[in-house]
DNA sequence: AATTCAAATAGGAATCATTCCGATTTAAAT
DNA sequence: ATTTAAATCGGAATGATTCCTATTTGAATT
């Protein structure tokens, strides 16, 4: 996805061009990985004075409501990326009572380890929903 | 892990035991799923009047370090219950740089909605760690 | 049983991320 | 050029979490 694609999908759905919607737009569409709201204000302040969390969080929002970028949370601060195609997945964590259900994938991730050569410090797991007690 | 067991990895490491602690402790061996900070505290304001976040807090944090809870963020909290056994994973995050590598574990995923009757909403698939570049 | 001292706690202030709100500005359709 | 809803600003409000200081407590020792 690029940002040309990004604005037109916002465009179908009604939402206005702006320069802002644009830059914030371009700073992940040319960075690999997650940033946060700090993050993208960091990189953007100088271009514009006064831009606000506010103008920022909005966006953001927007963009994962559209489809455009994905969120996280993690180190007590909510992460946005480029949403990636390819789906993938977790533990169980009902959104209704909170009842998790576990999945043991262990070898799965030890072959991840050996193959990506990166050096796993945590991880996390979990899929949202309900259960079948929460439908 | 029971109360007992939770309690003895505590004075193994030279900590002291406590009412509260072990009354937190057992909020969490009879719950099934995550608990946050606040559903501890609700549980245990009758018993103790002035209970304070601080006090909470410590404690899962303290039992985080030694291995009884493990937690994770959602809904802009932090969520705690007792640890698995059992590994699973994720989606790679370097806690260095923020570059991620993804992994499709879609088919996986779709089997484990037919199989486990759960309603999928949302899901988080993440490892933390560190990738090539940062090690 | 009394003493001692580091660990644990209470209570409230501070911090930090995020959201809210009213006033103002802007995009883009007319 | 006009109009109007959407977008933004700036700062206040919120809510979770952490920090700080005085006080209390567990448990080891006398």
């Amino acid at each position: 996805m690029d940002v040309k694609e990004a604005l037109q999908m916002l465009k179908a759905k009604g939402y206005k061009h702006t320069d802002k919607r644009e830059d914030i737009l371009t700073v992940f569409m040319n960075h690999k990985g997650y940033l946060t709201a700090r993050d993208v204000l960091t990189r953007l302040k100088d271009r514009y004075e006064g831009l606000s969390f506010d103008t920022i969080y909005r966006n953001l929002s927007l963009f994962v409501e559209v489809g455009i970028l994905e969120e996280t949370e993690f180190n007590g601060e909510k992460h946005y990326q480029v949403k990636c195609e390819d789906d993938r997945c977790q533990h169980l964590i009902c959104i209704g009572c909170g009842i998790t259900q576990s999945v043991n994938v262990r070898p799965f991730e030890e072959q991840l380890e050996k193959s990506n050569d990166f050096k796993i410090t945590g991880h996390k797991f979990e899929i949202y929903g309900y259960c079948s007690a929460c439908h």
